[in-house]
Formats: C-alpha cells, sequence, structure tokens
DNA sequence: GTATGTGGTTACTGGATTAC
DNA sequence: GTAATCCAGTAACCACATAC
C-alpha cells in the first residue's frame, strides 16, 4: 500500500481497495490499514475537493522513506505535503490515480511498473529521479503493460497525458510538441549518429517513440467537444508547429478519461479501439493500440 | 429522510506457526 | 500428526457527519 501511494502520490480509500483487496466489495478493510499507517505517522489525509465524507490519502516523509526501502521503488526527490494534496493538483492526481489504479486492478499494467510526472528531455536523460527545471516536457504517467499485452501488440512503453480542459487548446498543442522536440532530442555530447535520449531510456521501445496517449477528462460529451477542438487545432497546425507528427513516429490518440476507464475495467481492455489518432493526416477513426503501434512503426531494415 | 463515506467493534474463516 | 494459537482478511453491524 505504501508503494502504490509512493507511485501514486494521492489515492482514495476505494483507489487502494482496488489495489489490495479487488475482489472485495468493501474498503472497510483498506481504511482499517490506512488508519493504522496513520497513527504510525507513515500516511496522512486531505479531504476530496468538494466532498467532505472522501478522503484523499498521501504519505508522509516517513512514509515516503519507508517506500523507499523497497526494492520495487525508485526514488524521485518529490515529497506530498497536505498543502499540495488539498490543493488544485488533487483532481489531475487522483485522475491519474484513477487510470493507473484500474490498469492494475484489471491486470493489464502493475502500478509498481508505472511512475508519474516523469520528466523527459533534461540535461541528464536518464536521471532517475526525473528531476530538472530543464526538462522539455513532463509526462503525467509512463506506463509499462505487462508483458501478454505487449506480446499482443501494445506498446511496451505508453506516455500518457491527462487533459482537464482547464488550459488552452493551444497549450495541449505546445506540449504534443515538446514531446516531438524530446523524440528528437540527443545529448548535447552525444554524434548525431547515436541513440536519440528516448532510445537509451526505453530501450525496450527499439525504434518506435512510445505513443502519447491524450486521455480528456470530465464527463464524456464536453471530453468529445474538446477532442474534436484538439484533432482540428492539430490538423489545422499541419505545416507548422506540429510538422513531426508527419513522421509516423509520433503517434498521438485522444479518448475521454471515462471512456478509458469503462474499457480498461474489463479483461483485454488495453486493446479496445478506442484510441482516436491526433495525427493530423489519419483518419479520425478509433482504432487498437496495437494498431496505433504498428502504424507508427518504421518498415523492416533488410 | 435518504444515501454515502468514515471509523469502531465484533465475529467468522482459513492459513501459518507452535507446542505437545 | 494433531490440537491450540495467532494473525490476516472479510463481512456485518452500528454511530456519526454530511450532501442532496
Amino acid at each position: 500500500m505504501l508503494e502504490a501511494l509512493y507511485v501514486c502520490r494521492l489515492a482514495t480509500a476505494e483507489h487502494l481497495r482496488l489495489l489490495v483487496t479487488p475482489t472485495t466489495a468493501s474498503s472497510r478493510y483498506v481504511r482499517a490499514e490506512l488508519g493504522k499507517l496513520a497513527r504510525a505517522g507513515l500516511v496522512n489525509a486531505v479531504q476530496l475537493r468538494g466532498r467532505t465524507r472522501t478522503k484523499v490519502w498521501f504519505l508522509t516523509r516517513a512514509g515516503a522513506a519507508a517506500a523507499e526501502a523497497s526494492p520495487a521503488i525508485t526514488a524521485r526527490p518529490h515529497r506530498m505535503s497536505a498543502a499540495l494534496a488539498a490543493g488544485p493538483l488533487q483532481f489531475h492526481a487522483l485522475a491519474v490515480a484513477d487510470v493507473l489504479m484500474t490498469l492494475h486492478a484489471y491486470r493489464h499494467a502493475s502500478v509498481l511498473d508505472c511512475q508519474v510526472e516523469v520528466s523527459h528531455g533534461q540535461g541528464n536523460a536518464q536521471d532517475p529521479t526525473g528531476s530538472s527545471s530543464r526538462s522539455m516536457v513532463i509526462t503525467d504517467a509512463v506506463i509499462r503493460p505487462q508483458p501478454s499485452a505487449v506480446e499482443g501488440g501494445v506498446p511496451p512503453v505508453l506516455f500518457v497525458e491527462l487533459d482537464r480542459a482547464t488550459t488552452s487548446s493551444h497549450r495541449l498543442a505546445d506540449k504534443l510538441h515538446a514531446y516531438d522536440r524530446y523524440r528528437q532530442h540527443r545529448h548535447a555530447a552525444s554524434r548525431a549518429s547515436s541513440p536519440s535520449s528516448w532510445q537509451t531510456r526505453y530501450p525496450s521501445s527499439e525504434y518506435t517513440f512510445p505513443p502519447v496517449l491524450v486521455v480528456i477528462t470530465g464527463p464524456p460529451e464536453r471530453a468529445g467537444r474538446r477532442m474534436d477542438l484538439v484533432w482540428n487545432q492539430l490538423k489545422q497546425a499541419r505545416r507548422g508547429l506540429l510538422s513531426g507528427l508527419d513522421s509516423g513516429e509520433v503517434a498521438v490518440a485522444g479518448v475521454s478519461h471515462a471512456v478509458l476507464l469503462s474499457h480498461l475495467a474489463r479483461p483485454g481492455g488495453l486493446t479496445a479501439p478506442i484510441w482516436t489518432p491526433l495525427n493530423p493526416h489519419a483518419p479520425a477513426t478509433p482504432v487498437t493500440l496495437p494498431n496505433l503501434h504498428a502504424a507508427a512503426r518504421p518498415p523492416k531494415r533488410t
């Protein structure tokens, strides 16, 4: 439970029930355990914004230190506090936790194999802490699906970008552009023929840049409107800002948070045809992740 | 008033451990 | 080998607070 909270940063008791006791109907046991951890000073909680009855749990400094003792945890400098947990970050972090816990509960990916708020393209691209003020882009979640899913054609690494429609769609386009710059980024000391930063950091992805999956949060109707807006803007920007999308190596797709969770919450849900390519030259038809991956893969070298 | 989330308590089950 | 014990996990109560 500590490790999961370390990865997710914030989670409700219901999130942790999905992780710890997914077959039970009640989160009573999880809440009792959280109570023990709180009395031990390892976790703390704040109220869920807008809902006074629901708590949002996070690790204290002592809890984070205890989690870092686990070999499954990659230490990072970030620490959660009650002020941060109660602030505007809360909805965003919980939406990421929704995705991670659902992936874990339905055995699509282990929470401990995922990372949130991952900095990419900084001076040292292999920095395990991912901390740098000079990063090109901070990915909301990096997901490594289970080997069985990868064997079924799902990319070995997925970048997830959560879009709450709280900023302009131009900023989302800017962020996608940043991913394209990261795709081309190499270490300053590297020669042009050397591997890109992302190839060094994600060797399992081989020649294919991990797809950037834009997950639009909010009610499905509003998310659908947002996706139409983003798609049309990218289409208009085909000659300028997002020319990198033409290469076929950056496969960007959008789906609503609610749709994603409803599809993930079933066996084999990772391969549902729910992803609409945001590449301005691709048809706006939902595809599966294996199809997205296959389309982005460069032709075999002979 | 009803529904919901939380926390306290109790009882039960099943597996692991220990004593004989 | 068997009985006793411990403990984790679960469910079912209950009371309380709060939103609708």
